[in-house]
Parts: C-alpha cells; sequence; structure tokens
DNA sequence: CGTATCATTGAAGCATTTCAACTATTGTGG
DNA sequence: CCACAATAGTTGAAATGCTTCAATGATACG
C-alpha cells in the first residue's frame, strides 16, 4: 500500500462541496473529524489490496475512486465507484474483499477500524448515521445488480450517467474521471460497447462529447431518463 | 398482502435444522424470539410488495422466499433468494423495493420494525449481530455482481449451485425450491440457458438430474468448483 | 384422462464481443 | 519546440454466446 502521509490540515478542496453526513449525523461535532488521518494517492495508486487486514476504514475527500477485483483469468470487474463524500472498506470480514485504487490524484481520510468501532458503541446517533451508510451502500448494490441482471448496453450506460449526475453534483457537464476501460469493467461491458453507445447517444443529439470523451453534457436529459429502464 | 396468522407455538420443521443467529449471537435468550409472529405463506404468494410500508421485518424459518422487481416493460429481476434463517426486509427508505414472495410454502417470522429499531439501541449485543448481518448481506451483493458482470452463463450455473450447497445445509443432494424460470431472473439469463447449462454438466457427468428437475446430484464436486470462476 | 405447467432441445436471430485498423491526445527525449 | 512513442478513444467487420422462437417431452392436477 503505497501512500503519503499529508498535514491534518483544512482541505480546501473539500471545502468546496458540502460533505454531508447523511440526514441523520450533523457535521457540526463530528466526532470522527478528529480520529483521522489525511492521505493523498497519484492516479491508479493502490489504496488497500484484496486480502490486506481491514483495519481501517475510507472516506473520500477528493477525486474518485474504485474497488475492483481480478480473476484468475484476467477479468476485472469494478464494484463501485466513490466519490468525495463516500465511505469505503468496512468489511464484514477481517480482510478486504476488494482492492481499492485511486482513479485520478485522490485524497481521502483513514480512520482505525476499532477506533470507529468503539465510537458506533458509545455514539448512538453515529452507530445510526453508521447503519445508514451501510444501508445505502447496499441500496445501490441492488440497483447494480438490475442494471447487470437485466439492462441492455445502452440502458446501463444510460443508467451510468444518470447515476453520475446524481451522485456527483454537477448538473448537465459531467468532467468523466474514469476511463473506458473502467466503465466498462463497472457496467459489465466492454470499452468498444462503451464507445459505441456513447456515439449513439451523440448522434441522437442526447449528450454531447467533447475534449478526449472525458467531459459529457447531458443535451436533453428527459430523452435519457426514458431510456434508463427503470420500474 | 395476503398472509394467514397462525399460534406462536413453536416451529417443528425449524427445530430439524438449527437456526443459528450467527457466531456474534447467541440463540439462547434471544431477544428478538418474543417479539415476532409466525405467518404461513402459499406458494408463490407475495409477502410485501415494492412500494409497501417498511414497517416490518422478517426471518425465513422453513420454505425460500424470493425478492424481485418486475421492470416497465415486463422484465423481472430476482434480487436474492432467502432461505431457513435468512433476515429480510430491512430497507434504507421507509417503502421496500423489491416484492418479496414465497417460492414453494413457507413459514417466516415478523418482526415490528420500530420494536426491533428500540432493540439496537438498547442491546448492544443485537445491534452488532444485526449490522454484521447486514454486512453479509452486501458481501452476497457484491458476490453477485461478479457474477452478473463478468460471468458466463455456464460460470454462473456452477456458482449458483455451489452457493446454494453452502447456503442451504445440504451436501451432495439439491433439492432445488425455485423452477428455471426463477434461476433464470436470478442470473440474468434465460430458461433455456438454464436448462442447456444443467444438461452439459450433466452430460460432463458433473451432476446428475433427478425427477422433474428439481433434485440435483453433485457428483464432480471438484470440477464443479474449478468452473465457478473465483479469484 | 385431458389440460396446464414446467423442462428440454433445436434452429435462427441478434446484441455484444473480438479482432483490427485508424485517430486523437498526452507525455518525453533529442 | 518538434518528433515520436505511448496511451486512450473511435469505428468497422467478423465471430460468438446467449436469446428468441418453436416444437416436443415429462410431470402434476382437477
Amino acid at each position: 500500500m503505497q501512500l503519503a502521509m499529508e498535514t491534518k490540515s483544512v482541505d480546501r478542496r473539500a471545502g468546496t462541496r458540502p460533505v454531508s453526513m447523511g440526514p441523520l449525523f450533523s457535521p457540526i461535532g463530528n466526532p470522527l473529524a478528529e480520529m483521522g488521518s489525511r492521505l493523498r494517492f497519484a492516479r491508479n495508486a493502490e489504496i488497500y489490496a484484496e486480502g490486506d487486514t481491514a483495519d481501517r476504514f475510507y472516506k473520500v475527500i477528493s477525486g474518485t475512486v474504485r474497488c475492483c477485483k481480478i480473476l484468475a483469468d484476467g477479468r476485472r470487474h469494478i464494484s463501485e465507484f466513490l466519490f468525495a463524500g463516500d465511505f469505503f472498506g468496512m468489511e464484514a470480514a477481517s480482510e478486504h474483499r476488494y482492492t481499492a485504487e485511486a482513479v485520478g490524484d485522490a485524497v481521502v481520510m483513514v480512520y482505525q477500524r476499532n477506533l470507529v468501532e468503539r465510537l458506533v458503541e458509545r455514539d448512538l446517533g453515529f452507530s445510526r448515521w453508521l447503519r445508514a451508510q451501510v444501508m445505502d451502500n447496499l441500496d445501490r448494490a441492488y440497483a447494480r445488480m438490475l442494471s447487470l441482471g437485466c439492462k441492455t448496453a445502452c440502458e446501463r450506460v444510460v443508467s451510468f450517467l444518470l447515476d453520475l449526475v446524481e451522485r456527483t453534483d454537477c448538473d448537465e457537464q459531467i468532467e468523466l474521471p474514469m476511463s473506458r476501460y473502467d466503465i466498462a469493467d463497472y457496467l459489465g461491458l466492454t470499452t468498444e460497447t462503451i464507445s459505441r453507445e456513447f456515439s449513439k447517444l451523440k448522434h441522437a443529439a442526447i449528450i454531447a462529447v467533447k475534449g478526449q470523451g472525458q467531459r459529457i453534457e447531458i443535451l436533453d436529459r428527459q430523452a435519457l431518463s426514458e431510456m434508463a429502464a427503470t420500474d
């Protein structure tokens, strides 16, 4: 695990975006705040590896993190992308089941697991909030399963874009932090298919793709919503 | 929600299989035991529907439960199968996101959500145990995502069988409680594909299929494990 | 005993993948 | 600062794994 310890100074970038602790837990008097260390990771740096002892847990301050797993024959699966404000690294087991990596340069807070667990037992509000956090993760996991289990390539890409808009608080301009490969492994498709689906949406004037394909503008949000195959 | 209230008498069938509360929570002096009601559901009966108020939660005593969702165009997705001892119906939101149905005849315990939540805040051991329960759900959800995201039809079917052997405590003889349709919607495949994959495994002498396809015997467990595409 | 339901099997179709070529952008050393 | 290599994205054509459509077989049920 390659890491660069930073000073515990206030993160200026984090300040540009309110990092909500959720409705059940006010960031004022946040009992976690004092317990963590700030770490900075370079693009593609490993935060922890599959099999590492899961004795800490993490919160994204800035940048994007991906959790992934590689099968014996090289197939890769990305279980989650995590954005500013998201927590990750909590495990049922004592070892991490997935590898966590910085997608671009990223800053994360690290908390000792046993400290967090002690806090959970002392602080009822924190305990409620943490449970809500885990339940949200579960909800997202079920939404992903639905995508992977019964949606077409087009529907998956559209759902992905809409989810991204919701989770990172951008409106119509999306700055994709991850590559087509990452998106492919996240959606259970190939880079080529992702590229083709983006092209189709572009030609249908539903989105506009700028730069090296990293900047996406949503031109017709309603059309996009109607293509997402919700229930 | 069609239901038939039962007396709170001891479940003779449940007694044939120890219903563990997990390593962190002893069934002796189980504080939940006094709080629930036993309900019996007929094959395919709805336990709760998507959109219903999520004010209770459930535990399978006997039989199998499926959680599913149907998209606007009729595509169905099964998010989970639940077996004796499994809990379900806990939600982050105030409404159920999935519909729960009995696969065959099933008996479940029902608990009032607010009673459970009160117990969580009073009883530290119960709280720990419930958190572990949710984390286990999360682990299973990630394993499913991996299956749906990057495994072939054959690998999914094999993983499904192995998972079934692990979760229901049968050894080599599996009594499939669900139809090929259910398995298909669970694995993101079609009935025909499930059938074909079973046939392939049968012809390779890895499994034997008996009866109306409901009874499966594992003949070569090692071969099966090698085909599951684990990491 | 006929009807309904579920499982199996075959053949054709199709969505996505695989393979391959090309383009655009980024970084690097002369 | 330019040339060149390396990396990422796009697009086309062929291949393929799974689905769809269709028919048949097996089991349960009134």
